[in-house]
DNA sequence: CCTTGACTTGGAGTTAACTCCAGGTGCTAT
DNA sequence: ATAGCACCTGGAGTTAACTCCAAGTCAAGG
């Protein structure tokens, strides 16, 4: 698969995939004879894993720090482990902040609902 | 309230403080008679908002376009509540994306957690 | 009176994660 | 064979949201 095609199933520009490439977050994609990246499942798949990750704004570095551990074997098992056990806690604590906000929001929404029915309410009465 | 206190309770450094203020996610606070900013418990309560909103990822735009609207008056208050609306569904969506990203994350450690097991099985089977 | 420490300002610097660009190469269709 | 297009590279530019800094002011304590 080449670049575009991709960006296109991926969703993600090729600058990014580039750029991904260049820091380490993906490694050196194999090339045809012209020099064009030739993209294989694999790759394919780490792309996916990472719009996972990013998606949710776990940091390129970090992901870096996992990938370089996938490539040293499998005596760092138990390494990789620990960092997807550390990401996961920070996930659940952003998602309990993101409930609290949430319920901020509701609340703060539901003020304007019950305000907003109250203006209309007295339009009517001038109306009348 | 001055400014050191604001930002240790509100964990918040005096730097971001004079920063929202500067950009207009603060009013301009007012001051005493050396200058030095006083705070008011409005202006804590709309730190605690900001910080709430922060916490998610909502954007300062957002929050500086919420309290131009909440400055005009009543009249602004349906406007005020679509954009909480907005902000309330940009945030389900982020939820639902972490919940991916948490689903996942399981997955990958029960499969850390089964291979690791299985190379100790193998470890004691060579040591035997 | 002098030092200390918290505050002030305007402006510059930082960080993460892209995003864009200029200049160049190489296949492909007319 | 030449025009066009997708690709390549190294490097510069962008954006959001801070964060830091130098130089200055002011009130209080020794």
């Amino acid at each position: 698969m080449k670049i575009s095609e991709v960006s296109e199933q991926c969703d993600v520009s090729p600058d990014t995939l580039r750029y991904y490439e260049r820091i380490g977050l993906l490694p050196p994609i194999n090339r045809n004879s012209g020099g064009i990246r030739e993209y294989g499942d694999l790759d394919i798949r780490r792309v996916e894993f990472i719009k996972c990750m990013r998606s949710v704004g776990l940091p390129i570095e970090v992901l870096i720090e996992y990938f370089k551990l996938v490539q040293q074997g499998d005596q760092t098992m138990e390494a990789r482990k620990q960092i997807l056990i550390e990401q996961r806690a920070q996930l659940i604590t952003k998602m309990e902040e993101m409930h609290k906000t949430l319920d901020l929001l509701d609340y703060k929404i539901n003020v304007y609902e019950k305000a907003v029915l109250k203006a209309e309410n007295e339009m009517v009465l001038i109306e009348d």
